[in-house]
RNA sequence: CGGGGCGUAGCGCAGCCUGGUAGCGCAUCUGGUUUGGGACCAGAGGGUCGCAAGUUCGAAUCUUGCCGCCCCGACCA
């Protein structure tokens, strides 16, 4: 892609609007665009770190054996009755009428709607188990939205239901989206915690948030180090296996966010220098809820024993859109963003100090070229703004590889290699270049 | 929703208290000089000062109402 196509609205100076890291980034290397309180465009730059993260979270799901459908944004606030949420959603829910003034609503969640997609198709126990999911906006109308992305009122999110015909099995699916959940985040260079969350009305064992550590995140949180370095499951693994004793696993050891930290016990079970006490993200959230929607909605199966029985269901969200800003706030420094690979926007940008000399233009196209062809995505600087303002432009803009091409290095055959990870600088060959580059670009984007 | 703050050019801000021709920096455009880490000189364009009423000879400035945005709190992917 060349930037002078691109549409790239990089801010020098801050917005005055935003507090947070992630999101002063995101404003200023032109991701997205605020069109009102907790409501963005996604912008060209932004748009492709978003989809990068909606397909390996769709990849993972697939994985794991759930199957992608699209539900819609709005709904007819019928179904809402029947589950007895519409009155009990309050104002978060945004109500809207349609000519003919029906009462609809812009979703929330979909709970109600899978639910009677489900029940319309499904009788037996023997159609189960199922999960679907689906990959859609949502909008809650938040008290305060806050911190750009990371808290809107619209946002993407991915959610995942499942159905099963009691909670044995329901276990099952639930260890499949906890698996899944360690994969995707592991995938995008995030190291995710699963954490005890609360688990309401419905009681028991299955609810976790998946945390993300990070200096700026939201809420504080306190786990055992061990955690960290436990190995996410590995891509060959078989979701149809016994997932239980992965579980148990990552659930040994204390992990809980501040709302239901019990410090106490968390002396009493981590030693002292185990103890992690950081700020994070959530970007997961699994549970599973029964028939809270089953029961009322009639979503019943008949069981091994010939009589109906509600389904138990359990929903796995993953905040898409919001994951953007988790991942700015796990990647950065004081210049910019620093994407890891699997996420980047493009792989590498080629710099292009003098456009319209022959030697650069040359070099570059060669560059861009070669890089293309190893399946690099490539965002090609050829505009004719000054040295340094490009260099702050690409580093702001975080992609994992530059390559800087001038007159004065092409006159010893030699362009400049640098990653933005580290600040890495090194001088090679324009071929060399492209070799290092494919090579590191199809190494990192491997996973296992 | 309670408490606080802010709406003036694309961005960051001053001017408001004490009413009198709407400013500064950056960005943009033109010309020239520069040219490997956000250049310099000269010139230019761009704002019904959030909206609406009111007070006044005169309102960005004072009054009232409305709208929008941000921060702290309770709430949440």
């Amino acid at each position: 892609m060349r930037l002078s196509r691109f549409y790239l609205p990089v801010l020098k100076e801050t917005p005055s609007d935003a507090q947070i890291v992630s999101h002063q980034l995101m404003l200023r290397a032109g991701m997205v665009r605020q069109q009102g309180a907790g409501i963005y465009a996604w912008l060209p730059l932004g748009f492709r770190v978003l989809k990068k993260i909606e397909q390996i979270v769709r990849e993972e799901q697939n994985r794991a054996g759930a199957v992608e459908m699209l539900m819609p944004t709005i709904q007819p606030a019928n179904l809402w009755r029947e589950s007895g949420r519409y009155e009990a959603y309050g104002k978060e829910m945004l109500r809207i009428k349609d000519r003919a003034d029906r009462d609809m609503l812009f979703g929330p969640t979909n709970e109600e709607m899978i639910t009677e997609i489900f029940r319309a198709g499904v009788r037996s126990y023997k159609d189960l188990p199922k999960m679907l999911y689906h990959i859609q906006w949502k909008f809650r109308d938040e008290i305060r939205p806050r911190f750009g992305v990371m808290r809107g009122r619209e946002f993407l999110m991915k959610d995942t239901y499942s159905f099963d015909v009691d909670e044995a099995t329901a276990r099952q699916s639930y260890n499949k989206m906890f698996v899944a959940y360690l994969r995707t985040f592991a995938r995008m260079g995030l190291k995710s915690i699963p954490m005890r969350a609360d688990t309401g009305p419905i009681g028991g064992d299955l609810s976790h948030e998946f945390i993300v550590l990070a200096e700026t995140g939201e809420s504080a949180v306190f786990c055992d180090k061990g955690l960290i370095d436990m190995d996410c499951p590995k891509k060959d693994i078989d979701f149809d296996g016994d997932l239980q004793p992965i579980i148990d696993q990552f659930t040994s050891l204390y992990a809980a966010t501040d709302e239901i930290h019990d410090a106490a016990e968390f002396e009493k079970t981590v030693a002292a220098n185990d103890r992690l006490a950081a700020r994070g993200i959530e970007v997961g959230h699994i549970f599973f809820f029964g028939d809270k929607y089953s029961a009322p909605m009639k979503a019943l199966v008949a069981g091994p024993e010939g009589r109906d029985v509600p389904v138990q269901m359990g929903s796995y969200g993953v905040g898409v859109s919001r994951l953007v800003g988790a991942l700015i706030e796990a990647y950065h420094d004081d210049d910019g963003c620093k994407w890891p690979m699997a996420v980047a926007p493009f792989h590498a940008g080629v710099i292009n100090l003098k456009p319209g000399d022959n030697a650069a233009d040359k070099a570059c196209q060669e560059i861009y070229d070669g890089l293309a062809a190893a399946g690099v995505e490539v965002l090609y600087d050829e505009t004719r703004a000054r040295a340094g303002e490009k260099f702050a432009r690409m580093d702001l803009i975080g992609l994992p590889y530059q390559v800087i091409v001038g007159p004065r290095g092409l006159e010893k055959g030699e362009v400049e290699f640098k990653r933005r990870a580290d600040g890495l600088r090194e001088t090679m060959a324009v071929g060399k270049v492209v070799e290092t580059i494919a090579n590191a670009v199809k190494a990192e984007l491997r996973y296992s």
